[in-house]
RNA sequence: GGCCUGGUGGCCAAGUGGUAAGGCAGAGCUCUGCAAAAGCUCCAUUCGCCGGUUCGAAUCCGGCCCAGGCCUCCA
């Protein structure tokens, strides 16, 4: 089995190679940033770090570029009203690189602006100037699709093919355009807007057009021929039609190996839009839900599958999530019984090759199927990578997952004392809900891939204060269940209960957590 | 007019030729002082409708109905 992907260009499941071995070259369409992302755009770039997780636990070295178009009308048009266009700009990314962390979206490796990248973009529409595929009108140099006989092949939006509902919006230039679908490359900027001199005498100043930008800057940092380009479902048409145009039409082979697109989020069947007033910000989002509920939420449907966003929605899902957590815990709470000496935590001693023909399996691998629980781990194992590798379903691996811990319960690990096995269930655990983008490991349990996730920020620690306080509460309660005074020990409970703090009683006495 | 998705139990959602994953909600039981948690069990002869191909279809083909997206800036 091999990692199968579904690709836009060929508009089927295409097995997955790269084209230099075991490294990925990904880019991703980002922001136009003149307005924080909103939930949608979190559902996308979530999948975007899920894949590159996965690529990543698959033991590939993942190359990611995201841009940031840093100059365009909405910007100006924002700028008018408040600062510059830069202060705009700066906003927008810095609110986009905390709601990404906030999210717990893995850093990309560079994070390109366009206006960084003016020249290469000069460059290239010189180039389609000299080969024909473009011309000047008044200083604006548009795109000759009809130039490039496969315009219209990635989206299936062929030049033949009517836009006659396209409203009445394509005829406005059509005196302009050799064709209606002929797009902007570069033109002149209006006045007191920011430009840029090309040295060209036909066009000789103003911006380049959105669709250039991610041609020059996705060759520039991943060369002529890369793996991955992404962007949701809406950047198929124009843009990476568009891009395709002008970058096929200059380096003249196929340019992405795979185009991928994931589905939009939608609140049920209402389009979100700042006129509706309906924009969910991150920030927002993280003020009702922990951003692990919305991580295994987001991983709950395919990501190529319209997603219905609800807080109902969010909340059903959670209920379940909360098995998985409980699992996470509990494996945490039994593991400190004991030292660090005691627990016995399994080294690894060999692990998986990625010959051909192997199942490529992290290198921790064999450190993860030690013990009591080794044959439940290896069959979830199993069953992830299967669902994953199948255009990342990450639906398949998280039904997986459910078995797992049930399997887990089952097996004993409330009670078990064989503290090896426990602390591999735990990190086998761990470690493949981090693929999923949901980061819980323990620093003293799984140092390794604790050391990878954001800082915790307190993390367990938060609940410090209060546990000598909890305890003593607990330790109360527990004399008065003893000496049968309900009364006083159901008043304890409810106390803590008001307070936030859920009581778990066990064999063991009892187990509490925040809420 | 063109292009493209999708219609699976009360809800969410996998499954793309071999006899319906998983989650939520619901029901019963075990455990428990009572709860909670956990465990066990049950919960779609059926996959929008009608035809066809096949030993066999939710899965392939044809037709139809319905919902949605894109073709204009959009993650």
């Amino acid at each position: 089995m091999a990692l199968r992907v579904y690709n836009t260009r060929t508009r089927s499941l295409d097995p997955f190679t790269p084209q230099t071995e075991g490294v990925v070259r990904i880019y991703t369409c980002g922001l136009t940033v003149y307005a924080p992302m909103h939930i949608g755009h979190a559902r996308t770039y979530c999948f975007w770090d899920v894949f590159r997780r996965y690529l990543e636990y698959r033991g590939y070295h993942v190359m990611s570029v995201i841009n940031y178009t840093d100059i365009d009308d909405r910007i100006m048009k924002k700028a008018d009203e408040t600062h510059g266009w830069l202060d705009v700009a700066e906003n927008a990314i810095a609110a986009f690189r905390r709601d990404c962390r906030a999210l717990r979206i893995k850093d990309y490796a560079a994070y390109t602006r366009a206006t960084d990248f003016i020249d290469p973009q000069v460059d290239m529409v010189k180039q389609l100037l000299d080969k024909g595929h473009a011309y000047v009108v008044d200083g604006e140099v548009l795109y000759d699709v009809q130039s490039f006989e496969r315009y219209g092949k990635l989206s299936g939006n062929t030049l033949e093919g009517g836009q006659a509902g396209a409203s009445g919006r394509l005829a406005e230039d059509a005196d302009r355009k050799k064709h209606p679908a002929d797009f902007t490359l570069w033109k002149p900027s209006d006045p007191g807007q920011p430009t840029w001199q090309t040295g060209q005498e036909q066009w000789p100043s103003g911006r380049p057009g959105w669709h250039i930008e991610c041609s020059a800057m996705s060759s520039v940092m991943l060369g002529e021929h890369f793996d991955v380009h992404g962007g949701a479902i809406d950047n198929l048409f124009p843009h990476h039609e568009n891009e395709v145009a002008q970058s096929e039409a200059l380096c003249g082979h196929p340019w992405v190996g795979y185009w991928m697109h994931p589905e939009h989020l939608d609140l049920r069947g209402i389009k979100m839009s700042k006129s509706i007033g309906n924009v969910i910000g991150v920030p927002n989002l993280l003020d009702t839900h922990r951003y692990d509920e919305i991580r295994w939420f987001f991983a709950t449907t395919h990501y190529r599958t319209k997603l219905a966003f609800g807080d109902d929605l969010v909340a059903a899902s959670s209920e379940g999530f909360k098995k998985i957590t409980r699992a996470v815990k509990i494996l945490e709470t039994r593991l400190n019984e004991v030292d660090a000496d005691a627990r016995g935590i399994p080294v690894a001693s060999k692990y998986a090759s990625l010959r051909e023909g192997d199942e490529a399996v992290p290198r921790e691998r064999e450190s993860l199927l030690y013990g009591e629980y080794a044959e439940l781990s290896k069959k979830f194992i199993t069953r992830f990578i299967e669902g994953m590798d199948e255009d990342v379903g990450c639906p398949r691996a998280t039904a997986a997952m459910f078995d797992y811990v049930n399997e887990l319960f089952a097996a004993g690990i409330e009670q078990s004392t064989d503290y090896g096995s426990l602390a591999s269930a735990y990190r086998c655990l761990v470690r493949h809900l981090y693929v999923l983008g949901v980061e819980l490991p323990n620093e003293a349990l799984y140092p390794q891939l604790a050391a990878d996730c954001f800082p915790t920020a307190g993390g367990g620690e938060a609940a410090d204060p209060y546990k000598a306080v909890i305890d003593r509460l607990l330790e109360a309660r527990a004399d008065a269940r003893k000496s049968k005074d309900f009364a006083k020990s159901d008043m304890i409970r409810d106390v803590l209960q008001a307070a936030g703090v859920q009581i778990e009683d066990t064999p063991k006495g009892a187990r509490w957590e925040l809420e």
